[in-house]
DNA sequence: TATAATTATGTAAACGATTGCATAAATTTG
DNA sequence: CAAATTTATGCAATCGTTTACATAATTATA
């Protein structure tokens, strides 16, 4: 019934239960032929190492907690997907909470986790609502932290972010690589919308925010660049243009941010910031192991990870002889 | 730096650690004016139960593993958030971890899995590729099994399943309160597909099931019901329709599966089946609480959720006169 | 060949909670 | 009031590892 341990090894061979777990963990000072021996035992009696114990001896649970906001969300969903590989790969447990972007969730949230040990935890913040007591405690207990999307207030803690103010210049400077002339901003997204404005009026191009796809409509004539905050807003404005027979890219060209599955179901298929979540996760694994293995603290680090964008056809407007040109 | 232990708050309160933690886990042989002590210590000193001593001890990990075949699936998800919302109410540690639909996918993650001596596990298979000798040794160890979408061949295991084959009748049905006369499904999934064509032909309907929109396209004359597998189908389909100007839901009524986002996007918002997994995550988690609960082995059961359909415009083709007619 | 140095193993004490058993304190009973 | 019960607490072993320290076995050095 209950799974083999080392004292089961240890009998097996008439050797000492420390002789087998320094044999499993080699260590240096074992023979090698000893070695061979006990994990070839191992092997054959199905042992699988009792991580609880041996936590609780060393003092390092080797799990992680990851704290975000909803499972359920889309860009969510692609980063833990890729962080339980990651962890995983690396022989850590990921412990996966939501805390439902309030305060009182992140608080109960992390006292959960806490009951575990965690060694470690990754946290996603949602509009500024992360304590900062809480996460000073975590501190104190020893839990490196590291944070997304948010610069973090603590001391020592790491924090890697997506670039969005980045990702809308790029978007902007597509759109007139591709010759557009009036752009038009259409979401709240308080940082993409930032980076467009800075890169239109750097390039001094007339250009407009709007907070909604009817805001936009009313003056519509004339722009013939569309940047829009997430994918579904591009697509409800991909199905618009198609009903009023606007042209897609030839007389709007769109770019979009996300790069979700909605991209490909638009009649149009629409070029869309992809946030390179998996990149983002490999970067948060790197650093978490980094301050996991490190005796002292490091110093705090912020770290942007720039989107990529996936060109489809809502942006394509430029002709090819011209494209050359640029190139 | 380190949390506080039973020990601290014995020393403090001058009792032994023996009343400590049973006063806090509410022993009925200590005195309600010494539990309160005790509890108000312990909050005092920002007490964190330590769940891997606790474990180690009394051999419940408290810990419950949640194997899928891919976290980032829109179905997925839902599922994982409500039992991670779920399980944490009942002081239960949520793992998850990915199969990726493989037998070795699998196996890895269970290994890994167990060295945590998880309670619980809780998985959703993928195309059978489930390996028995697997799910036999957890037995064995005595973790508590649970099987999502697949009936378990293992004895003592329960199973929860969508009643995918239940939605393809209630969708018939729903097109024929609507007046549908020849039904097409659209798409591959044996087992809406198996409903479909079981109650069509209980129903005497003239029915036809293709693989892909293309297939369908070339018959299109006729059909004035259509059920597709799911929803990104659907939605393809009814971009299509509208651009060859057929209108849904009055030559066409159209229901899908999944209800997820990509309905309300439809220029015809899409009725759409749900599978309900909120409902399937709930009931999956009274389960594993009456296992986990559980003296002796319980006899395995096989439950099924029936799926609900989300009534929008693109299947409502009845008249209002009509509807009252048939209520 | 004795001694030192090196290499390989064993002994036993942690880690922090829970819990069977012993004991002490309070209450009831004869 | 002593004895028997009931109620409340303490003692100490235990879970399965890891690891500092002690010791044994082997090899190198003088």
């Amino acid at each position: 019934m209950d799974s083999a341990k080392l004292s089961d090894i240890a009998k097996a061979l008439n050797v000492s239960v420390a002789t087998v777990s320094r044999s499993l963990n080699n260590h240096p000072l074992i023979k090698e032929e000893t070695k061979k021996v006990v994990k070839r035992m191992a092997e054959r009696m199905g042992y699988q190492s009792n991580k609880i114990a041996a936590a609780l001896r060393t003092g390092d649970s080797n799990i992680v907690g990851v704290l975000v906001p909803d499972l359920q969300q889309e860009e969510t969903s692609h980063f833990i997907k890729i962080l339980e590989q990651e962890l995983r790969s690396l022989g850590l447990h990921a412990i996966f909470a939501q805390s439902e972007g309030t305060a009182k969730g992140e608080r109960d949230a992390v006292k959960h986790l806490m009951k575990l040990r965690i060694d470690g935890l990754i946290v996603m913040p949602t509009n500024g609502s992360t304590n900062l007591r809480l996460h000073r405690d975590l501190k104190k207990q020893g839990v490196k932290e590291i944070f997304i999307n948010e610069v973090a207030k603590v001391p020592h803690v790491h924090s890697l972010l997506v670039d969005y103010a980045c990702g809308g210049a790029f978007a902007v400077r597509h759109l007139i690589d591709q010759g557009c002339e009036k752009m038009a901003f259409i979401g709240e997204q308080k940082i993409i919308e930032g980076g467009f404005q800075k890169e239109c009026t750097e390039k001094e191009m007339i250009h407009e925010s709007f907070a909604e796809i009817d805001d936009w409509k009313q003056k519509k004539q004339g722009f013939d660049g569309v940047i829009c905050a997430n994918d579904r807003i591009a697509l409800e404005l991909s199905l618009f243009l198609a009903k009023e027979g606007i042209q897609l890219p030839v007389q709007v060209a769109l770019v979009s941010f996300g790069n979700t599955v909605l991209c490909e179901l638009s009649p149009i298929p629409i070029s869309s910031m992809d946030f390179q979540y998996d990149l983002l996760a490999k970067q948060v694994v790197n650093q978490m192991l980094l301050s996991l293995n490190a005796r002292r603290k490091l110093p705090a680090s912020t770290q942007y990870i720039p989107p990529k964008l996936v060109i489809r056809k809502s942006s394509q407007k430029a002709k090819i002889g011209w494209k050359l040109k640029v190139d």
